[in-house]
DNA sequence: CGACAACTTGACGGGCGTCAACCGGAGTGG
DNA sequence: CCACTCCGGTTGACGCCCGTCAAGTTGTCG
């Protein structure tokens, strides 16, 4: 572990402190945890689908998702992730990944060795609870994709993503919700939104033309957070205060 | 607790001992659960959206729901549940319900108070591991469906809602793959494929009608278990071999 | 300045939603 | 014991939302 590699999991233990109580003792086992941070260029895979795992990673900084891909070549973005989320917390105690992690940005990633990391979930009740309540909310998450996905039209859903990545990046303490840079390309906000490029680029264009957002490249701005909020059927309860 | 309830919390106590491995005294723990048992007729809600939480239900009989409902009236269902799954874990650590817990057949429901379970997970680690173990899983299943709903034709999503609901019976305990006795309705598989009734009964005509399945009212017989895994893109992994 | 990826826009078609009618079985009450 | 009701299932006709295809534009990086 390099010297500036200690600063790597600060955002990781901020977040695991918004989720719970951590005591100075639980922040010295975390600084303890033996970590490599390393360089990813974007679009890298940090995690395939299938393969045994023997390392969780977090999110330093970019952006990463988490995706699927069905037998017909369609691919599905299951999530977006942050500075500071776990990236395969599931992988703890799952040994074979189910889905594939891929960063969206060139990226720093910290990797620590599965039994480091349930050895300080085990010694520490105030992390494992932390970790486990992040799995839960992840989960909380999945569902209302599922729902999103399933039973909203394309402008809701499209409308849908914008405002989570907005309520999550502000959450993680990463910026206003007004405006933003999307890290991710139209593609793949079809990919995580179950449309096509181009049918997100007309969604977009007309969440522009109503007056909700303005675009300049990949750069939003909501312009009308309260009509955001009532094309997207966003509520932001299942985010559970922290994601 | 009266004396037959005792019996309720077997198939739980089956489930955990698959999720990892038991010691007597952990399920000492487990049977020392203060647990009461009671009837819910078939569509009664269990845990409602929005609503805090203070139990944690298990299915000891019969079939269960969840979902969550869109601004636009639509309902999506996000999993389904046989006897021995719990249903709301993640109230354990969070607060408020962010969707609906609804039986769908008439049913007997063990309630355990959330500190009581909290408890037991603190004091066994391998309990708590197996119960984190479970939600890890019920949220590979969710992204399995995220994938279902967004990525695959309406013919394969009823295919594979089948696949998947005859393999976990059949890791459940609960009978063969090849027949089985459908508890939902037409409706209800459309609400967790994201279709309309009038389509998945189509589809299911289709099944029929290629030779992949038969049917009789709602009892389904797989006639071509390497065919429907095709048409479903089926690939058991994601259920980790034990939901 | 050439190449390439991402974005944009229009035309067209199909898969699935919508509407509507009908059937069949189970429960209910006279 | 039978008529009535109701829910779930079945089937056809029709239409729309979104996928597909194709052409063009813009910005970026060598």
């Amino acid at each position: 572990m390099k010297a500036n590699d200690r600063e790597a999991l600060a955002p990781f233990a901020r977040k695991l402190g918004r989720l719970g109580t951590l005591t100075p003792a639980d922040e010295a086992l975390l600084a303890a945890l033996p970590i490599t941070v390393r360089e990813a260029a974007a679009g890298q895979y940090l995690v395939r689908e299938g393969a045994p795992t023997t390392e969780c990673c977090i999110l330093v900084s970019g952006y990463a998702c988490r995706h699927k891909v069905a037998a017909n070549g369609g691919r599905q973005i299951v999530s977006f992730h942050l500075p500071g989320d776990i990236l395969d917390l599931q992988h703890l105690l799952l040994p074979i990944a189910d889905h594939n992690v891929q960063t969206l940005t060139e990226s720093l990633v910290a990797w620590i060795p599965k039994p480091a990391l349930k050895r300080v979930a085990d010694e520490s009740a105030a992390i494992a609870d932390a970790l486990w309540r992040d799995s839960l909310i992840d989960a909380s998450i999945f569902r209302e994709w599922v729902l999103n996905v399933g039973r909203r039209d394309a402008r809701s859903r499209t409308a849908h993503m914008l405002c989570e990545f907005a309520a999550r990046r502000e959450a993680a303490g990463l910026g206003s919700p007004e405006e933003f840079e999307l890290p991710m390309t139209q593609e793949q906000i079809a990919d995580a939104t179950g449309l096509t490029a181009v049918h997100v680029n007309r969604m977009l264009r007309a969440l522009e033309i109503e007056g909700a957002i303005t675009r300049e490249r990949r750069r939003i701005r909501i312009v009308d957070w309260d009509r955001m909020r009532w094309i997207a059927d966003f509520d932001p309860v299942y985010l559970h205060a922290a994601a």
